[in-house]
DNA sequence: AGCAATAAATGAACGGTGTTCAAAGAACGG
DNA sequence: CCGTTCTTTGAACACCGTTCATTTATTGCT
C-alpha cells in the first residue's frame, strides 16, 4: 500500500517547498518581513494550512537557523583543512566574514534576532553545526598555540570564542551601525587575525 | 505673556514623560513589546496624540537610542582618564561590558535593531556620542601604540574599531545566543584586552 | 461675559499581523 | 455508493502602526 508513503511523501515536498519560499523572504526582505500571511499566499495556501506543518512563525524560523548555519559550517569546513595554524586561522576568518556579507539577512536571523531562534544550535554539544563549527575554530587555535604564535596561558576554547567574537562584531556593526565603521571590514578581520597571530619565531624564548 | 512659554513647557514635559515611560517599556520588555498603543494606555492619552509629539513609533526608537548612547558615553568617559595605557583600555572594556550587561535591551535597541534606528548616532562626525565614544578608544590605542605595547603598523583607528568590534562580539554572543559562550564575558573580555596588549618589554627590540 | 479663533485630543477607521477552530471539502476503504 | 478519515479553509479574535475628520478645550478679543 504505497499509498500513505506517497502521502507522507508529498506532505514532506510540500513542508519543504513553505521552507524554501520562506528562505527566499527572509533573504530578500529579512526576517521581519516574512509574515504567514505572505507566506500562505506565497504558496497558495490558506494561512492556516502552514500551522499544519509548522507550530507556529517562529518553528520556521529556527528551521532556517540550522539550515543557514549547516551552510555556514560548509563554507568553514574547507578552509579548515589548511595546515599552517596562522593560514588556517585567516582562511576561516575570511570564509566567516564572506558568509556573513554574503547571507546578511540568515547571519541576522542565525546571531542577531531573539535568543530563542538559535538556542537549538548549540545544544547537541557533539552533533549541531554551532559545536562542530566552533570546533574547528578552537582546533585551529590550539594548533597556533601549538606552534607558540598566540597566547598559550588561555585555554584555545576561549581563544576561539574571543575570535569568532571579534568576527561577529566586526559583521554585525557592519549590519547595523553601517555608519560607524571606516575601514572594509576585510581589513579589521585582517588586524583582528593579526592581534590573534603572534610573529612566528619570538626571538628567543619570549620569556 | 509667559502663557505660551508654559505651553511649550508643557508640551516639552509630556514629550518627556511619554519618553520616559517609553524608556521603561524597553528596558524592560525589549523593542519589540513597545507598542504604540499600550504606550499611549500607560501614559492615558489616545494612541493619536502620540503623533503629535512623534513623527512614529521609530522616531521614539531613535531618541532612546541617542540617550542610551549618550549613557554609554558617559559611562566610558571616566574609564578614559587612566593614564596607562594597558590599564585604561582594560578599564574602557569593563565599563562598556557593564553597560551591555545590565542594559540590555538598551543595548539591543542601539547595536542590535533595525540600521536605521541607530544611524543618526554616527553621522555628525564630531559631535554625537558614537564618534565621541569612539574616540575615547582611539587615543587610549595611539596610547598603547605609543608605549608600544601594541601592533603599531595598524593605525589606531583601525586597532579601536576591532577593539569596539570585540566588545560588541563578546555583548551580542552573551545576549543572542545565550547557549554558546562557555566562559563568563568578564574573562572573554579580559583576553580579548591581552590579545591586543603586548607585553611591558618586549625582550630587547622585537624584531 | 460671550464669541470667534486657535490649539489639543480623540474616535473610528484602514490595512496589516499571528493564531485558532469549527466547518467544509477531498480522498480513501469497504 | 457510502461512511470514515485526512486535508484544507473561512471566519473570527486580538493585536499592531498610522491617519484624519471631528470633537473638545483653551486662548485672545470685543
Amino acid at each position: 500500500m504505497g499509498i500513505t508513503e506517497r502521502k507522507e511523501r508529498q506532505r514532506a515536498e510540500l513542508r519543504e517547498h513553505i521552507l524554501q519560499v520562506a528562505r527566499d523572504m527572509v533573504m530578500k526582505e529579512g526576517f521581519g518581513a516574512l509574515s504567514m500571511r505572505k507566506l500562505a499566499d506565497a504558496v497558495e495556501y490558506a494561512p492556516a494550512t502552514l500551522y499544519l506543518h509548522f507550530e507556529n512563525r517562529d518553528a520556521i524560523a529556527r528551521e532556517l537557523c540550522v539550515r543557514g548555519f549547516q551552510e555556514l559550517l560548509a563554507v568553514l569546513e574547507p578552509a579548515a583543512t589548511v595546515k599552517d595554524p596562522a593560514q588556517r586561522l585567516s582562511r576561516l576568518a575570511e570564509a566567516y566574514l564572506a558568509f556573513g556579507m554574503e547571507n546578511t539577512e540568515t547571519y541576522r536571523l542565525i546571531f542577531m534576532e531573539d535568543a530563542r531562534l538559535s538556542a537549538d544550535l548549540f545544544q547537541d554539544k557533539q552533533e549541531g553545526p554551532g559545536p562542530k563549527s566552533f570546533a574547528l575554530l578552537v582546533r585551529a587555535c590550539a594548533a597556533l598555540q601549538a606552534a607558540g604564535r598566540t597566547l598559550d596561558a588561555t585555554p584555545p576554547e576561549r581563544l576561539a570564542e574571543v575570535f569568532w567574537a571579534g568576527l561577529h562584531g566586526i559583521i554585525s556593526l557592519k549590519l547595523t551601525c553601517s555608519g560607524f565603521q571606516g575601514a572594509p571590514a576585510e581589513a579589521l578581520v585582517e588586524t583582528l587575525v593579526a592581534t590573534l597571530v603572534h610573529a612566528p619565531k619570538p626571538a628567543r624564548r619570549s620569556r
